[in-house]
RNA sequence: GGGGUAGUGGUCUAGCUUGGUAUGAUCCGUGGUUCGGGACCACGUGACCGUCGGUUCAAAUCCGACCUACCCCA
């Protein structure tokens, strides 16, 4: 499992043994989620409900189908989509007359709700989101959490009175995602992305793309403004206090599993995953060393170190399988646990605990009177090191480029000036992709490498994974 | 979208050229000795060889299609 010489081989290899997801499901592109996949998955997913609860959105769930008649309405949507969609053509031995669509995303199945939901001002903003599966035929390469035909999508979709105010939601979304990034301990950046590339139906996209070990960068999600490309087509309309009857301006936010995929790629090493204390489903596991005529004893304190921690709020398991502590050892590793304990005669008599990061490998002694403070201190060591060090692997390998030429499999910036013919121009001499341009008022001043015009944007490439 | 490789107990694997229902390891189960970085001994369970079809007295083995996985190139 050499991370550094084969990604891909790698990543493969991890995802299977850590026991994340099972690949053996006959069908392409769907993996089961075995339950310790799945548990990180549910972690990632109360940190998102609290996210969008906490900045009052309310969570609903809409139907997975939908016909084929509403998911028309909106013409660039439909040419966007209508190559991966799955469809449902028969009830029983009945073909239907008018088909149904797994839903590849939930526009067209939430607005048609909407424009009857939404009738005055007092009803906006409305801010909804949903946590629900996807499914998308996926023509390219299927990879475990990466890509998938069966997604594990979160979706927030929100109405607004004006576009202010839908841009102000765009906002509060970025916030969102700075404070998931810091729970992932992913770094990430906001690209808006060219007019070619933006989601089908947007009036623009925002992408949320990280860099993985591999050099290609990775898209964690993305956010979208739809202004009132999608309120006309759905008439979805409210009165305002003039009376007047105008269309709503509306915004969606999405991420997947994708989450999931990243934190493994990102943090994980030669020996496993490496699970940021956040998302992790075990923080601490406590690995009793017994001895011949000890085991009592030993066993005793061990269970004693478990009641503590697990009443500071501390997600802590105790390992009393029957197998040598070193085979545990790999076991936990494999497995991503952020903290191990080691207890053992030789630490009862000096009233100490031995603690190994997963992170840095760091063994260290620590008094056994001050377990949960010290416990508590290394886990958030822990995390802000796992933090750090990704950032600082992703500001490595990102690279100011001049020329088109020889680019290396990193993140590139560039100059461009905004156009598209240069644009295109860029994509088919660095044959590489164009993630978009920084939202965050990034400092750049150079020139646009295929027309030589001074521009204050960077624009940034990438091979997409 | 184009090209390539592969599919044998839960996992990995031998056998395939030269057709005769399958090798070894690991995991798992039971009992025992062990326990500060992957323990050992003994016994035991488990696959008709991805699916469908064809050739044949006989198919894991030869042929075709499909499914799935992985790799490479637009």
């Amino acid at each position: 499992m050499k991370k550094a010489e084969d990604f891909s081989e790698w990543y493969n290899e991890i995802v299977e043994k850590a026991n994340l997801t099972d690949k053996r499901y006959p069908i392409k592109g769907m993996n089961v989620w075995t339950p310790y996949g799945w548990k990180i998955m549910q972690a990632i997913d109360s940190h998102i409900r609290q996210e969008f609860d906490s900045t009052n959105h309310q969570e609903v769930c809409f139907p997975l189908l939908i016909p084929e008649d509403q998911f028309a309405k909106e013409k660039e949507h439909i040419k966007g989509f209508d190559s991966e969609v799955f469809w449902v053509t028969h009830a029983g031995l009945n073909p239907l007359d008018v088909k149904l669509l797994l839903r590849p995303t939930s526009e067209t199945a939430m607005y048609p709700m909407f424009s009857i939901w939404v009738r005055s001002h007092a009803d906006l903003p409305l801010k909804t989101y949903q946590i629900v599966n996807t499914f998308r035929y996926e023509t390219k390469q299927t990879r475990a959490f990466i890509r998938v035909r069966e997604i594990h999508f979160f979706e927030s979709h929100t109405c607004h009175a004006d576009l202010e105010d839908a841009e102000r939601q765009v906002k509060e979304d970025y916030e969102i995602m700075a404070r998931l990034s810091k729970k992932l301990c992913i770094p990430y950046k906001l690209l808006k992305r060219t007019d070619w590339d933006k989601f089908p139906g947007a009036f623009y996209t925002v992408g949320i793309d990280t860099l993985l070990p591999s050099g290609k960068s990775l898209q964690l999600g993305s956010i979208h403004q739809y202004k009132d490309n999608f309120s006309k087509p759905y008439d979805i309309k409210y009165e305002d206090q003039d009376g007047q009857h105008k269309h709503v301006h509306q915004t969606t936010y999405g991420m997947s599993e994708r989450l999931v995929g990243a934190v493994v790629a990102l943090h994980g090493d030669d020996k496993g995953l490496v699970l940021p204390p956040d998302i992790a489903t075990m923080q601490v596991v406590i690995i009793p060393v017994l001895a011949k005529g000890a085991v009592e004893e030993v066993t005793e304190e061990a269970r004693a170190l478990h009641a503590e921690l697990k009443d500071a709020g501390v997600r802590v398991h105790i390992d009393e399988r029957d197998l040598r502590p070193g085979a545990k050892y790999y076991d936990w590793e494999l497995k991503g646990v952020p903290l191990r304990l080691e207890l053992g005669l030789r630490d009862m008599e000096k009233q100490q605990v031995t603690f190994v990061r997963r992170d840095s490998g760091d063994k260290s002694l620590h008094p056994r009177a001050r377990l949960v403070e010290e416990v508590k201190k290394t886990l958030s060591d822990i995390a802000e090191d796992m933090f750090d060090l990704a950032r600082k692997d992703m500001e490595a390998n990102t690279v100011t480029a001049e020329t088109l030429d020889n680019l290396p499999s990193k993140l590139i910036r560039t100059g461009w000036c905004g156009g598209e013919d240069c644009g295109h121009e860029i994509e088919a001499r660095s044959n590489k992709h164009i993630l978009g341009t920084p939202i965050d008022g990034e400092r750049f001043e150079g020139v646009c490498v295929i027309c030589g015009k001074p521009t204050d944007k960077p624009v940034y490439l990438a091979d997409a994974m």
